[in-house]
DNA sequence: TGTACATCAGTGAACGCGCGTTCACTGATGTAC
DNA sequence: TGTACATCAGTGAACGCGCGTTCACTGATGTAC
């Protein structure tokens, strides 16, 4: 019957897992460009070709483990801001960003590996999609849930929104079902994702030695600027 | 005497000149990890072994690289702002951050060589550092002159700058002496920074695929965005 | 429950590849007298 | 200006390395009767 699972079943999911551990290990330590299936096969003491039973190539291997990465630091986030009750929406949006930078700093390799350059030889099929959304999805349904709920101060409206530029806002919104978000608000909030990525890879990929002592107040002050930017703000007692 | 320049002297610079030509052609079409000493000497028919004659090791090279993009995209910024009047703040701006962009489409190996993660095994020297440099200095640089021509609107003073953040604003004023330029607008303009490059960063990497069909007006206005945040704004005719 | 066959995991050797770097060498260019 | 020696560019062979992938194979596990 279809429900029984054999010893071979359960085999091959246990050495399927062992294989991304490994795996995932030495992209951990050595990154992405160090990554080969010989290296993982020798952890693992078994043959390099004993691998071509669980993954076809190489490049099947590293896009589960791009993939893993993506689910990482979006259960890292989620987790963060999920301890932070529905209503506290600056803290909410806080937690998240911290998160995100929290993670970049424990998982290096697979940060690069997932928002560096794209690993040379390697286009990213669209299996990685789902995961790869689930971050941008959480800070807009952050954004969207403190405006529903009249939490955000006024929206600013300038500057004015081109032509060209509400189009482009109108059909994500259609395509995220993001409803009547404001425009203004939805491109702020875009905006404000790429500067969180932004300042995490510029200090991660060293651009910002130097500059500061220490870029843990610098972040966190440009978190609240974001914030502030979005329309967040501390609740009145 | 020392001001002659021998045959040799004049070969040496003129090869040296074509192998990080070739190199450069290299990393353009297929990035720095495909970027061999081998496949240069192959290029300008060389045997492998000459190529120590100019660079002590691929290392030595890819440096060169590395400060060559530094300077080429410094070159192209600086040249852009200032083909736009002196007292023009909001166009220097504008086009400041649209010659990054530009830029990194038309260079994007070497945009992600410079930006992107960093290459596997190589530390970047020193050397790198004032090239690297260039770019944030002009741009800081002109946020000041425009504070200083009085041009900018009344800086935000919300959030208040904790202490902690304050003392990293200073460090980096007086290090690059940027006098009393305010300390917000100083870290707005950081953060500026980081999102001019998040977002060029994120489009070049390719996690905007899929949100809009063009990104252009985006880009555009998230640009606007940041000037208005920074006090820039249109003149009064 | 027992047997015959099919499926599948894993082995070990091999292929063909490209890499950075070293080394002893040849021959041309530069320099001191 | 001419000669003797030193410097340096470039060659070609070699070293040692690690890689992804293929293939014919053995032996264990699963399945149909």
């Amino acid at each position: 019957m279809s429900a029984t699972r054999t010893a071979r079943d359960r085999a091959r999911q246990e050495i399927t897992l062992e294989i991304t551990q490994a795996a995932r290990r030495h992209l951990a330590e050595k990154g992405a460009a160090a990554l080969s299936l010989r290296a993982v096969a020798r952890d693992l003491e078994m043959a390099p070709s004993a691998l071509y039973r669980y993954f076809p190539s190489r490049d099947a291997l590293l896009t589960a483990l791009i993939i893993e990465a993506y689910d990482s630091i979006a259960d890292h986030v989620e987790q963060a801001v999920g301890s932070v009750p529905a209503e506290e929406f600056l803290p909410r949006w806080r937690a998240a960003c911290r998160a995100v930078r929290g993670w970049a700093h424990t998982h290096p390799h697979e940060y690069a590996l997932i928002y560096g350059s794209p690993v040379p030889g390697y286009a990213a099929p669209q299996e990685t999609i789902p995961s790869g959304s689930r971050i941008p999805l959480l800070l807009l349904a952050l954004v969207k849930d403190a405006w529903i709920a009249g939490a955000l101060t006024d929206t600013p409206t300038h500057p004015a929104l081109p032509e060209a530029v509400a189009e482009q806002a109108n059909r994500l919104a259609d395509a995220i079902h993001l409803g009547d978000l404001p425009r203004p608000l939805l491109l702020r909030a875009v905006a404000a994702w790429t500067q969180l990525f932004g300042a995490v890879s510029l200090e991660l990929f060293g651009q910002l030695k130097g500059a500061f002592t220490d870029d843990t107040p610098v972040f966190t002050y440009a978190v609240d600027v974001m914030a502030h930017s979005l329309g967040f703000h501390e609740k009145k007692k």
